[in-house]
DNA sequence: AGTGGCGACTGGTACGTACCACTTGAGTGG
DNA sequence: CCACTCAAGTGGTACGTACCAGTCGCCACT
């Protein structure tokens, strides 16, 4: 029950485990061992191997086949929406992209911030706050955070370009997939000065996780200019 | 184990019960009966309580607050972003959608809408004018256009209920793809006064063409309340 | 050779128990 | 009156057991 350093709970450090296994050794339609095997290999209760590989199945991760066993899901194809970095995002729509930094800092994680980055709260994690601009107008507001333990010396790098291009040449970890929220918002009198709004004017609002190889490596929020910026994208059926 | 009158498992008739009582009996904040309690109440083990509980806060329709209790999540829906009609979208959240219908006609289509639907300009259509609402509550205004040609009696149909559901189920011709493109609004007057927000209320506004067998089968343009609907969607590379 | 059934796996559901971690509010001491 | 303590209640984690429900391959029977 007790855990000496900081690990957490037994069911999220066997998902982690399971997860880098994944990450690692394993390609995609795989089958890992059984949830009986899992139980008597880690020591712990099935009810435990189960809690793992729930959340695991849940985030697309693994895939469950009653009667048959737990799987290595397929990437997803179906997705046609672009993980793009801002940089990458403006080029497309032939604007020109800029960043003000507005604050970086080292911190411990929260509970959310941990969650969706797959790590203990508290853990070391990078802040950054930033404005970015398209052809010289502010276009959106964003605060992302980056697990340290997976990006060593992240701040140390200049942080007004292209995140992404850094996650790819400097780390070799490119994004590779991701799970996005999307809502809108009337604009804080805060944040319309900063993007240079109405106050009250409608902002769309992005929570996105990024992943590579199936590890969280970036959580932001960002506050998109609605009068600036649309989203276009594909739908599947189901 | 065998359950003669429910469907489906217990956790998921459980789950439904307390669907139903969140979305009829009780508000946002509410707190609704301990997992002991409930235990005792619906005479079933505490595990599969938190089963059913599990399920409702990842869906966002309850809140855990560890230490104190689970609530009524404020949370608005939260749509997956798959080929989903209203009353889908709507049922899987556990609520309860209906339609106003504000006005029918056949007409001729606009440049616009016959470059969606790919007809000529003038080419007969329908046109539909919906106010969708879920629990009784507005959730969004909602203009689409459908191919006469392609839909030959298609305002002779009962028009409050899912239109998907008329297509796959009375044209068979069942919407398999489709393309969507998003912004954010602010309401104004008179669209303020039918969603019931106040004026300038930030809107989700989605402009939808389905198809079905590579054909557009419907052009809708939607505003949701950005206060009640929010937008899931899984993200892949390029 | 075809095939039907059975058995041995897989994950799914459901029960019970125990204890930990966090929150809240009532009660107590200053 | 305030500050603090602490007990009771909450959800969270973890163990164990039992049986149900699909899947699939082996094998005996036809």
């Amino acid at each position: 029950m007790e855990q000496p350093a900081g690990e957490g709970p037994k069911y999220r450090q066997l998902q982690r485990r399971l997860a880098e296994l994944v990450a690692t050794e394993l390609a995609a339609g795989d089958r890992i061992p059984s949830e009986r095997e899992l139980t008597a290999r880690f020591s712990v209760s099935r009810a435990t191997v189960r809690q793992a590989l729930g959340a695991l199945a849940r985030e697309g991760v693994l895939e469950r086949r009653h009667g048959s066993g737990t799987f290595v899901a397929e990437r997803r194809v179906t997705s046609r929406l672009h993980l793009a970095s801002f940089s990458e995002d403006m080029a497309r729509r032939g604007l020109t992209p800029t960043t003000r930094l507005l604050a970086t800092e080292r911190t411990g994680a929260s509970d959310e911030v941990a969650a969706a980055l797959a790590l203990s709260p508290g853990a070391p994690v990078a802040r950054l706050e930033r404005l970015r601009c398209a052809d010289d107008r502010p276009m959106a507001y964003e605060v992302g955070h980056y697990p340290l333990a997976r990006l060593p010396g992240f701040l140390e790098h200049e942080l007004t370009g292209s995140v992404y291009e850094l996650l790819r040449e400097g780390y070799r970890r490119p994004p590779d997939g991701g799970q996005q929220l999307l809502w809108a918002e009337a604009a804080s009198g805060a944040l319309a000065r900063l993007l240079e709004v109405a106050a009250g004017a409608p902002l769309l609002v992005f929570e996105r996780t990024s992943l590579s190889r199936r590890e969280p490596i970036e959580h932001t929020v960002s506050w998109y200019r609605a009068d600036r910026y649309r989203v276009s994208m594909e739908l599947g059926p189901n």
